[in-house]
DNA sequence: GCTCAAAACCGAACAGCGTTAGTTTATGGG
DNA sequence: CCCATAAACTAACGCTGTTCGGTTTTGAGC
């Protein structure tokens, strides 16, 4: 069998199987051979529509970034709009927890996360933010987001935390709860986007000199 | 030569080693054979010292958590202890940016984070915030720290940002500045770390129920 | 001083990885 | 009808982490 009747490989295809592989098993389990495998062709035939796999991967993660909302911004509403945006952003990461790592060390000049980087400071300066102040906050929310992703979507596993539950006494009560790890870290974002959002909040209007 | 008068392995020398390949090269730079090479000994020879790679980083990483301060606590001023805790922490990372992506993902449960969690949470409670408010502090802090490191020290070369310049209008005047892009990653820092440590202060002291 | 187990390192190998080169075969356009 | 092109193939290269079995040296006990 040299080439099919139809096409069986196509850009759309091979994403489609590459992302649920890595859904099901993990960044470390997409391989160009499994994926080969699960598409039902040999790997070096993957290579005629990616050039190479990290390209593959570039595209993945542009098209889970596709997702993340700024129209929030639209109604002139700065909080409200970067309230949306990080929602959606940590939503968007949570659908895929395996790919936030890739996601969040690549560089941030992916077409998706770009067009996104742009509304957000075009809605924080038309808000009244100056341009640096507005870089600062987009910046500085995405820290958030993409640090509360990391802990709790990409993390190994904790086998026996009971373990340590004596050695640390001030983390007991703390780590008694880490059954509900993901509520922890669910309302930690939550804390720490309100907070934050509150303490700009102090800073609005800023004081023009 | 099968065996040395002296000993050329300890964990500690291949530790050194290591850890400066991965400064020198990045994470990638880090092969067994190459790390071997650089001690002047074959790669079998590394696992009579480390039973994997893996324990080598997390042993690394260890290592790199150990200069976390938490001392800011013991004065009994949480907001002083959580700026003092986040700005080392930051700067534990940065001193080692090619391994942040190997701290960020793995888990909590290191030796040197879980006695800096411990004494954080300590620290939190001691001042008067409830144990799960302390919990939450403690994670959101941990997603600043780590988010900003990974957009900071983790990223891929932004090589030609110029070509993006006039598709983004918004962008134009924030990437003009992304020569400086290490200035926007320590100011939107420090700016998230304030205006999130304001917002909390508004939360204290906490009302109890 | 001798013996013997343990320690330290080596060479070769295994299975898997991303990727490339060259080959075969079916299809659509001239 | 022919032939360039596209889509798949097989085979291989050099790399990776890791294991196995061997060889030499050391140091402790008698």
């Amino acid at each position: 069998m040299a080439r099919p009747k139809t096409p069986i490989l196509s850009p759309e295809r091979i994403r489609r199987a590459a992302l649920d592989l890595v859904d099901r098993d993990g960044l470390e389990g997409l391989s160009m051979r499994r994926l080969a495998g699960e598409l039902g062709v040999q790997a070096a035939s993957l290579y005629g529509h990616y050039r190479t796999k990290d390209d593959l991967l570039h595209d993945i993660a542009n098209e889970i970034m596709e997702k993340v909302d700024v129209s929030g911004f639209e109604g002139g509403d700065w909080r409200h709009g970067l309230t949306v945006w990080a929602r959606s952003y940590r939503a968007a990461l949570a659908a895929h927890p395996h790919m936030v790592p890739f996601i969040a060390m690549g560089p941030g000049r992916r077409e998706a996360s770009l067009r996104r980087a742009d509304a957000v400071h075009g809605g924080l300066t038309g808000a009244g933010w100056p341009p640096r102040m507005a870089t600062l906050i987009g910046a500085a929310t995405k820290y958030l987001v993409v640090g509360a992703a990391i802990n709790s979507f990409a993390r190994g596993f904790d086998d026996d935390v009971r373990v340590y539950l004596d050695r640390y006494p001030n983390l007991s009560q703390a780590h008694r709860l880490s059954e509900h790890a993901a509520h922890i870290d669910g309302d930690g974002f939550d804390l720490a986007l309100s907070a934050f959002l509150d303490g700009l909040a102090d800073r609005f209007p800023p004081r023009s000199d």
